[in-house]
DNA sequence: GTGAAAGCGCTAACAA
DNA sequence: TTGTTAGCGCTTTCAC
């Protein structure tokens, strides 16, 4: 394996003066600078990543922290964040964990033992304190969500986001404005301190807004954001009595699953049930019928991610704060209340 | 930042006694091994990856290449290797490349940038030459594939797969057992040197062991592995005619995706049309009905291929082939022809 | 414009 | 059982 030693030796400069021709420093006569050039790929040579981070004490590698990967909400995220990373020119290392554990002390080791540059977090809390995320040392970026229960300043870190409260508005509100008064939804924990709780204000606002009660027991909390968790909830709910006309579903994982519960107890979508989500999977256009959602610009989310981190390490700018808006969809599985 | 030198000057022994401490060498006395640890924790001595790997001259990363990432097949592998490796404390490096990229040649830069250990790679051709991987020069292990097409030597290469041909006879058989005679399959094309040629083979082998015709125009070929074109290819057959009583799709997804189609079109599934696929992700358990299929064990295939890897990285062994089953499970879209 | 030399933090002989 | 020391391949002053 060919290492800048050889290419000096090779080409009879010092290994000073290839490192800079193959960093791109200016001062190098273009004599020398194709002289080594050619001498690299002569000798095949390719960069020792390990010792160039050592050297220069850091990585150009990026961290991805995703919590709750089962999601498949955030397949097509990581996939454009990893291709914008490597469009960049920069290594993404991706760390999965537990939806218990806590992504800031799992980042935080991850950024020290890899020495990343930034990280990408996704499926994080909305409520990280200005405190514990000192423990980071890096820049990075919230993606999907914001810091909105925390005490961050803006300036402080970055986020890329959709309007969760806004948007779950607009999805409840399209319920109503096709006649349903009495509407579930369906979210992991009203109290969670995150997307679910941020996109429960939404459907009471817009139920307030229409002068609709809010009915406790028309709030199916899960307990955790999986299909299988929402397919049991709707289905105990729906064993006892089946009183609403229409679900508003947090994440469109959770309405395919609600919509089989439907299924399974003999209730036909949207005929006597309508549901509305949120996400716009790929898999929710093939649902019988398709999935009606505000589809959110999955692609995007993730570009944009990579290309504010990537503008803060480059020093353009100390923090980026975008918000996307999402599409409505409408599939098949809203109709009028009767 | 605290490094080994710290701890040593800290601890006051030397800076190798520390790097035999944290690498769990057996020759150190009990005392000073916990004088060091309990200083590492206190100074919050994180390793530089980089440095380790430059002085070992070799990083702890293993190179996972994926090959056509939208496929919802891959996610939950995608993560229990992930895991897996994280467990065995190496870094995992993910790559994903597009279907129509030669995924030999990418995992070669790869390999040499990042200095790579190993590779598995996920999604790759059935037809590897011997020449062609030479490039590759570090152990690799191929995950949810074999190299049936190829000419490697058993020794020079690890997999950890299914039987293809036999599941998918499997699958056949499943739906002649039930009285079809005129099975459609859904492919990507019978001529792709890999996963569908394959079961396609065994689709043949079933319809011939039971004396029935094969009808090529119950070949569906869709000429890529997406939703979006198993939609297509369906509902253009279906708009003409509909002249078979059951589909065998050789991936959930594409099943998936017929279910639509044929719902559009009108047609009941299993009432006008039955339909059995191979793979077995989270969402097959959604459909309505719940899509019959056979279960392929996904967090195993992840874990062996670790498994596998590190143990032919360790020197345990020069390669592994592993072959594993899968489950049927029955949902509701197999129904008795009529 | 180029070279010499001092590390970056760690591992792994080799001594003691 | 522990310490000393020489690198791993590269970047980056600082001279020239």
């Amino acid at each position: 394996m060919a290492t800048i030693k050889d290419i000096a030796a090779y080409c009879d400069v010092a290994v000073s003066t290839v490192s800079r021709v193959m960093n791109n420093h200016p001062d190098v006569s273009e004599d020398t600078r194709s002289k080594v050039l050619a001498a690299a790929r002569k000798l095949h040579y390719v960069p020792n990543n390990s010792a160039r981070d050592l050297a220069a004490s850091q990585t150009d590698a990026v961290g991805l922290v995703v919590r709750g990967a089962e999601n498949p909400f955030f397949t097509r995220i990581i996939r454009s964040i990893e291709r914008s990373c490597a469009d960049a020119g920069c290594t993404m290392v991706l760390h999965q964990i537990p939806v218990g554990a806590d992504e800031i002390e799992r980042a935080a080791t991850l950024v020290q033992s890899k020495r990343l540059r930034g990280l990408i977090l996704l499926g994080g809390r909305y409520d990280y304190t200005s405190e514990e995320v000192s423990s980071l040392r890096v820049p990075y970026v919230c993606c999907t969500y914001t810091n909105h229960f925390g005490d961050l300043s803006r300036e402080s870190f970055s986020s890329v986001s959709i309007n969760d409260k806004a948007e779950a508005y607009r999805a409840t509100k399209y319920l109503i404005d096709h006649g349903h008064q009495r509407i579930a939804v369906l979210l992991d924990s009203i109290h969670d301190r995150s997307i679910s709780e941020r996109r429960y204000k939404g459907y009471c606002e817009a139920l307030a807004d229409a002068n609709i009660a809010l009915d406790e027991h028309l709030v199916f909390e899960t307990g955790e954001f999986s299909m299988e968790a929402a397919y049991k909830r709707c289905s105990e709910y729906l064993s006892s009595k089946q009183d609403f006309t229409a679900i508003f579903a947090v994440a469109d994982s959770m309405a395919i699953a609600a919509m089989k519960a439907l299924s399974d107890a003999g209730l036909a979508v949207p005929h006597d049930c309508s549901i509305i989500a949120i996400d716009g999977i790929e898999m929710s256009l093939y649902t019988v019928p398709t999935l009606t959602t505000l589809v959110q610009p999955q692609s995007t989310l993730g570009e944009e991610a990579v290309r504010i981190l990537r503008d803060v390490l480059s020093g353009a700018t100390t923090s980026g704060h975008i918000r996307l808006e999402t599409t409505l969809r409408a599939g098949g599985t809203v109709g009028h209340a009767h």
